[in-house]
DNA sequence: GCTAAACCCTGTAGTTGCTACGGAGTCAAC
DNA sequence: GTTGACTCCGTAGCAACTACAGGGTTTAGC
Protein backbone atom coordinates (compact mmCIF):
# COMPACT_ATOMS: atom_id res chain seq x y z
CA UNK A 1 0.00 0.00 0.00
CA UNK A 2 1.42 2.93 -1.00
CA UNK A 3 1.82 6.32 1.49
CA UNK A 4 -1.80 8.40 0.87
CA UNK A 5 -1.75 11.13 -0.80
CA UNK A 6 -1.92 13.80 2.23
CA UNK A 7 -2.99 17.37 1.88
CA UNK A 8 0.77 17.93 2.95
CA UNK A 9 2.15 16.07 -0.27
CA UNK A 10 -0.47 17.18 -2.56
CA UNK A 11 1.08 20.64 -1.36
CA UNK A 12 4.35 20.09 -2.51
CA UNK A 13 3.87 18.45 -5.53
CA UNK A 14 1.23 20.89 -6.87
CA UNK A 15 3.47 23.85 -5.71
CA UNK A 16 0.32 25.01 -4.42
CA UNK A 17 0.35 26.29 -0.29
CA UNK A 18 -1.62 24.29 2.25
CA UNK A 19 -4.18 26.67 2.95
CA UNK A 20 -4.95 27.22 -0.15
CA UNK A 21 -6.05 24.23 -1.60
CA UNK A 22 -8.59 23.77 1.53
CA UNK A 23 -9.58 27.03 0.42
CA UNK A 24 -10.31 25.90 -2.96
CA UNK A 25 -12.25 23.48 -1.57
CA UNK A 26 -14.24 26.07 0.58
CA UNK A 27 -14.88 27.35 -2.46
CA UNK A 28 -16.34 24.85 -4.51
CA UNK A 29 -13.16 24.38 -6.75
CA UNK A 30 -11.84 21.44 -5.48
CA UNK A 31 -13.57 18.39 -4.88
CA UNK A 32 -14.25 17.55 -1.11
CA UNK A 33 -11.68 14.19 -0.92
CA UNK A 34 -11.77 10.92 0.82
CA UNK A 35 -11.08 11.06 4.64
CA UNK A 36 -9.14 8.58 6.93
CA UNK A 37 -10.32 7.68 10.18
CA UNK A 38 -8.93 10.40 11.97
CA UNK A 39 -10.28 12.42 9.04
CA UNK A 40 -7.25 13.35 7.16
CA UNK A 41 -7.28 14.13 3.52
CA UNK A 42 -6.67 11.41 1.27
CA UNK A 43 -5.94 12.72 -2.33
CA UNK A 44 -6.40 10.97 -5.68
CA UNK A 45 -4.04 11.55 -8.94
CA UNK A 46 -6.87 13.53 -10.78
CA UNK A 47 -6.86 15.99 -7.52
CA UNK A 48 -2.94 16.65 -8.56
CA UNK A 49 -4.15 16.85 -12.49
CA UNK A 50 -7.37 19.63 -11.36
CA UNK A 51 -4.90 21.41 -8.73
CA UNK A 52 -2.11 21.97 -11.92
CA UNK A 53 -5.00 23.02 -13.59
CA UNK A 54 -6.23 25.71 -11.32
CA UNK A 55 -2.68 26.93 -10.80
CA UNK A 56 -1.93 27.11 -14.52
CA UNK A 57 -4.98 29.44 -14.91
CA UNK A 58 -4.04 31.06 -12.16
CA UNK A 59 -0.39 31.81 -13.73
CA UNK A 60 -2.05 33.08 -16.65
CA UNK A 61 -3.94 35.76 -14.67
CA UNK A 62 -7.81 33.77 -14.77
CA UNK A 63 -10.02 34.61 -11.81
CA UNK A 64 -11.27 31.87 -9.88
CA UNK A 65 -14.79 31.93 -11.48
CA UNK A 66 -13.15 31.86 -14.75
CA UNK A 67 -11.35 29.04 -13.80
CA UNK A 68 -14.65 27.50 -12.15
CA UNK A 69 -16.03 28.08 -15.73
CA UNK A 70 -12.88 26.08 -17.92
CA UNK A 71 -12.83 23.12 -15.64
CA UNK A 72 -16.37 22.81 -16.37
CA UNK A 73 -15.92 23.12 -20.61
CA UNK A 74 -12.93 20.50 -19.73
CA UNK A 75 -15.19 18.12 -17.85
CA UNK A 76 -17.80 17.85 -20.64
CA UNK A 77 -15.65 17.22 -24.06
CA UNK A 78 -18.35 17.58 -26.21
CA UNK A 79 -18.97 20.93 -25.33
CA UNK A 80 -18.40 23.93 -27.39
CA UNK A 81 -15.18 25.36 -27.03
CA UNK A 82 -16.07 29.03 -28.07
CA UNK A 83 -16.95 30.44 -24.69
CA UNK A 84 -13.12 29.11 -23.50
CA UNK A 85 -12.20 31.14 -27.05
CA UNK A 86 -14.22 34.31 -25.84
CA UNK A 87 -12.79 33.86 -22.11
CA UNK A 88 -9.38 33.74 -23.92
CA UNK A 89 -9.98 37.06 -25.62
CA UNK A 90 -11.81 38.96 -22.83
CA UNK A 91 -8.50 37.86 -20.66
CA UNK A 92 -5.96 39.22 -23.39
CA UNK A 93 -7.75 42.65 -23.86
CA UNK A 94 -8.02 43.48 -19.62
CA UNK A 95 -4.14 42.36 -19.99
CA UNK A 96 -3.54 44.90 -22.52
CA UNK A 97 -4.93 47.57 -20.77
CA UNK A 98 -3.34 46.61 -17.68
CA UNK A 99 -0.17 46.86 -19.47
CA UNK A 100 -0.90 50.34 -21.05
CA UNK A 101 -1.98 51.63 -17.36
CA UNK A 102 1.39 50.49 -16.28
CA UNK A 103 3.26 51.89 -19.01
CA UNK A 104 1.55 55.02 -18.15
CA UNK A 105 3.03 55.30 -15.25
CA UNK A 106 5.68 54.04 -15.63
CA UNK A 107 6.48 56.84 -17.82
CA UNK A 108 5.19 59.79 -15.22
CA UNK A 109 7.11 58.30 -12.23
CA UNK A 110 10.63 58.00 -14.86
CA UNK A 111 9.47 61.63 -15.00
CA UNK A 112 9.82 62.44 -11.15
CA UNK A 113 12.94 60.19 -10.64
CA UNK A 114 16.30 60.89 -9.64
CA UNK A 115 15.22 64.20 -7.87
CA UNK A 116 18.08 65.86 -5.80
CA UNK A 117 16.62 68.98 -4.67
CA UNK A 118 17.52 68.15 -1.09
CA UNK A 119 14.12 68.94 0.82
CA UNK A 120 11.22 67.63 0.30
CA UNK A 121 10.15 71.97 -0.39
CA UNK A 122 11.44 71.15 -4.18
CA UNK A 123 11.10 67.67 -4.25
CA UNK A 124 9.71 66.67 -7.76
CA UNK A 125 7.21 64.69 -6.95
CA UNK A 126 5.69 66.00 -4.24
CA UNK A 127 5.29 68.91 -6.26
CA UNK A 128 3.89 66.99 -9.09
CA UNK A 129 1.33 65.37 -6.44
CA UNK A 130 0.60 68.62 -4.86
CA UNK A 131 -0.21 70.83 -7.98
CA UNK A 132 -0.99 69.16 -10.64
CA UNK A 133 -4.53 68.55 -12.36
CA UNK A 134 -4.31 65.37 -13.74
CA UNK A 135 -1.54 62.61 -13.81
CA UNK A 136 -0.70 61.29 -17.62
CA UNK B 1 -22.13 83.31 2.97
CA UNK B 2 -20.88 80.52 0.44
CA UNK B 3 -22.17 77.47 0.45
CA UNK B 4 -20.88 74.32 2.57
CA UNK B 5 -18.54 71.86 1.11
CA UNK B 6 -20.16 69.00 1.85
CA UNK B 7 -19.25 65.45 1.30
CA UNK B 8 -20.78 65.25 -1.74
CA UNK B 9 -19.34 68.42 -3.45
CA UNK B 10 -16.08 67.06 -2.18
CA UNK B 11 -16.53 64.00 -4.02
CA UNK B 12 -17.71 65.51 -7.22
CA UNK B 13 -14.70 68.38 -7.13
CA UNK B 14 -11.95 65.29 -6.29
CA UNK B 15 -12.57 62.51 -8.51
CA UNK B 16 -12.85 60.59 -5.31
CA UNK B 17 -16.19 58.17 -4.20
CA UNK B 18 -18.22 59.53 -1.31
CA UNK B 19 -17.74 56.13 -0.05
CA UNK B 20 -13.69 56.42 -0.16
CA UNK B 21 -13.46 59.62 1.34
CA UNK B 22 -15.07 58.37 4.05
CA UNK B 23 -13.07 54.99 4.04
CA UNK B 24 -10.29 57.39 3.63
CA UNK B 25 -11.01 59.36 6.85
CA UNK B 26 -11.85 56.19 8.96
CA UNK B 27 -8.01 54.67 8.19
CA UNK B 28 -6.77 58.32 8.98
CA UNK B 29 -5.47 59.30 5.61
CA UNK B 30 -8.03 62.44 5.29
CA UNK B 31 -8.23 64.13 9.02
CA UNK B 32 -12.18 64.37 10.56
CA UNK B 33 -13.37 67.59 9.51
CA UNK B 34 -15.80 70.32 11.06
CA UNK B 35 -19.14 69.19 11.45
CA UNK B 36 -22.55 70.90 10.88
CA UNK B 37 -24.82 71.01 13.93
CA UNK B 38 -26.72 67.79 12.50
CA UNK B 39 -23.21 65.69 12.18
CA UNK B 40 -22.45 66.17 8.29
CA UNK B 41 -18.71 66.93 7.30
CA UNK B 42 -17.67 70.46 6.26
CA UNK B 43 -14.73 70.48 4.43
CA UNK B 44 -12.09 73.08 3.48
CA UNK B 45 -10.03 74.04 0.53
CA UNK B 46 -7.12 72.66 1.78
CA UNK B 47 -8.96 69.43 2.32
CA UNK B 48 -9.61 69.20 -1.49
CA UNK B 49 -5.85 69.74 -2.14
CA UNK B 50 -5.37 66.77 0.21
CA UNK B 51 -7.54 64.57 -1.23
CA UNK B 52 -6.49 65.21 -4.91
CA UNK B 53 -3.03 64.45 -3.70
CA UNK B 54 -4.04 61.41 -2.41
CA UNK B 55 -6.08 60.40 -5.70
CA UNK B 56 -2.55 61.62 -7.69
CA UNK B 57 -0.61 58.70 -5.75
CA UNK B 58 -3.55 55.97 -6.11
CA UNK B 59 -3.30 57.17 -9.81
CA UNK B 60 0.58 56.72 -9.69
CA UNK B 61 0.03 53.17 -8.23
CA UNK B 62 1.35 54.16 -4.77
CA UNK B 63 -0.58 52.22 -1.56
CA UNK B 64 -1.94 54.29 0.97
CA UNK B 65 0.74 53.61 3.00
CA UNK B 66 2.89 55.32 0.71
CA UNK B 67 0.74 58.00 0.37
CA UNK B 68 0.45 58.09 3.99
CA UNK B 69 4.45 58.89 4.00
CA UNK B 70 4.35 61.21 1.15
CA UNK B 71 1.96 63.59 2.83
CA UNK B 72 3.87 63.33 5.83
CA UNK B 73 7.33 64.11 3.74
CA UNK B 74 5.23 67.09 2.08
CA UNK B 75 4.04 68.51 5.45
CA UNK B 76 7.47 69.26 6.01
CA UNK B 77 9.05 70.86 3.79
CA UNK B 78 12.64 70.83 5.53
CA UNK B 79 12.71 67.27 5.53
CA UNK B 80 15.12 65.52 3.08
CA UNK B 81 13.32 64.33 0.02
CA UNK B 82 15.87 61.38 -0.38
CA UNK B 83 13.40 58.76 1.13
CA UNK B 84 10.26 59.73 -1.56
CA UNK B 85 12.99 58.92 -4.85
CA UNK B 86 13.93 55.72 -2.83
CA UNK B 87 9.67 55.37 -2.90
CA UNK B 88 9.59 56.40 -6.65
CA UNK B 89 12.47 53.86 -7.52
CA UNK B 90 10.98 51.05 -5.56
CA UNK B 91 8.19 51.89 -7.04
CA UNK B 92 9.02 51.69 -11.09
CA UNK B 93 11.00 48.43 -10.41
CA UNK B 94 7.40 46.59 -9.14
CA UNK B 95 5.71 48.14 -12.20
CA UNK B 96 8.51 46.93 -14.32
CA UNK B 97 8.77 43.69 -12.78
CA UNK B 98 4.28 43.43 -13.39
CA UNK B 99 4.42 44.91 -17.12
CA UNK B 100 7.18 41.74 -17.56
CA UNK B 101 5.00 39.30 -15.97
CA UNK B 102 1.79 39.96 -17.92
CA UNK B 103 3.99 40.48 -21.14
CA UNK B 104 4.81 36.92 -20.41
CA UNK B 105 0.97 36.23 -19.62
CA UNK B 106 -0.10 37.91 -22.98
CA UNK B 107 2.19 36.12 -25.17
CA UNK B 108 1.18 32.89 -24.12
CA UNK B 109 -2.13 33.49 -23.89
CA UNK B 110 -2.02 34.82 -27.77
CA UNK B 111 -0.67 31.25 -28.39
CA UNK B 112 -4.00 29.90 -27.16
CA UNK B 113 -6.79 32.99 -28.47
CA UNK B 114 -8.42 31.87 -31.96
CA UNK B 115 -9.18 28.28 -31.26
CA UNK B 116 -11.49 27.10 -33.43
CA UNK B 117 -11.77 23.22 -33.05
CA UNK B 118 -15.16 23.24 -31.68
CA UNK B 119 -15.48 21.11 -29.07
CA UNK B 120 -13.67 21.20 -25.72
CA UNK B 121 -11.81 17.92 -26.33
CA UNK B 122 -9.32 19.46 -28.38
CA UNK B 123 -9.72 23.58 -27.46
CA UNK B 124 -5.92 24.60 -27.22
CA UNK B 125 -6.52 26.86 -23.80
CA UNK B 126 -7.48 22.91 -22.01
CA UNK B 127 -5.09 20.80 -23.35
CA UNK B 128 -2.60 23.84 -22.26
CA UNK B 129 -3.86 23.84 -18.95
CA UNK B 130 -4.47 20.03 -18.85
CA UNK B 131 -1.35 19.09 -20.07
CA UNK B 132 1.83 21.26 -19.58
CA UNK B 133 4.13 21.37 -16.57
CA UNK B 134 4.97 24.83 -16.64
CA UNK B 135 3.44 28.03 -18.03
CA UNK B 136 6.25 30.73 -19.21
C1' DG C 1 -47.14 74.26 5.16
C1' DC C 2 -46.41 69.84 3.16
C1' DT C 3 -44.29 66.41 0.62
C1' DA C 4 -40.89 64.24 -2.18
C1' DA C 5 -36.36 64.12 -3.76
C1' DA C 6 -31.85 64.49 -2.80
C1' DC C 7 -28.65 64.55 0.38
C1' DC C 8 -26.20 62.96 4.64
C1' DC C 9 -25.28 59.90 8.86
C1' DT C 10 -23.47 55.31 11.16
C1' DG C 11 -22.22 50.69 11.20
C1' DT C 12 -21.62 46.55 9.09
C1' DA C 13 -20.70 43.27 5.56
C1' DG C 14 -19.23 42.05 1.01
C1' DT C 15 -15.53 41.71 -2.67
C1' DT C 16 -10.84 38.70 -4.43
C1' DG C 17 -7.48 35.38 -3.38
C1' DC C 18 -5.37 34.05 -0.39
C1' DT C 19 -2.50 33.71 4.32
C1' DA C 20 -1.99 33.20 9.24
C1' DC C 21 -3.41 32.04 13.59
C1' DG C 22 -4.90 29.35 17.84
C1' DG C 23 -5.88 25.25 20.00
C1' DA C 24 -6.48 20.76 19.35
C1' DG C 25 -5.95 15.82 17.62
C1' DT C 26 -2.85 12.15 15.15
C1' DC C 27 1.01 9.56 13.57
C1' DA C 28 5.85 7.87 13.08
C1' DA C 29 10.32 7.40 14.95
C1' DC C 30 13.46 6.82 18.64
C1' DG D 1 6.44 7.67 26.03
C1' DT D 2 7.61 11.54 24.26
C1' DT D 3 9.14 14.38 20.82
C1' DG D 4 8.26 16.44 16.32
C1' DA D 5 5.97 16.69 12.14
C1' DC D 6 1.77 16.54 10.40
C1' DT D 7 -3.30 17.43 10.20
C1' DC D 8 -7.88 19.25 11.64
C1' DC D 9 -11.34 23.29 12.13
C1' DG D 10 -12.85 27.92 12.55
C1' DT D 11 -11.90 32.44 12.46
C1' DA D 12 -9.65 36.69 11.36
C1' DG D 13 -6.58 39.42 8.72
C1' DC D 14 -4.71 41.81 4.35
C1' DA D 15 -5.77 46.02 0.41
C1' DA D 16 -8.70 49.24 -1.10
C1' DC D 17 -12.56 49.91 -1.61
C1' DT D 18 -17.94 49.33 -2.40
C1' DA D 19 -22.59 48.50 -1.06
C1' DC D 20 -26.05 48.06 1.70
C1' DA D 21 -29.76 48.99 5.67
C1' DG D 22 -32.11 51.98 8.26
C1' DG D 23 -32.31 56.11 9.73
C1' DG D 24 -32.07 61.73 9.94
C1' DT D 25 -31.84 66.49 7.23
C1' DT D 26 -32.35 69.89 3.74
C1' DT D 27 -34.28 71.88 -0.12
C1' DA D 28 -37.26 72.65 -4.07
C1' DG D 29 -41.75 72.73 -5.83
C1' DC D 30 -46.59 73.13 -5.22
Amino acid sequence: MSKPLTIGVLARDSGVNLETIRFYERSGLMPAPQRSPAGYRHYQEQDIRRLRFIRRGRELGFSLEEIRSLLDLAAHPESPCASADQMVREHLDAIETRIRDLQNMRAELSKLAGCHSGHAEHCRLLEALDDRDCCH
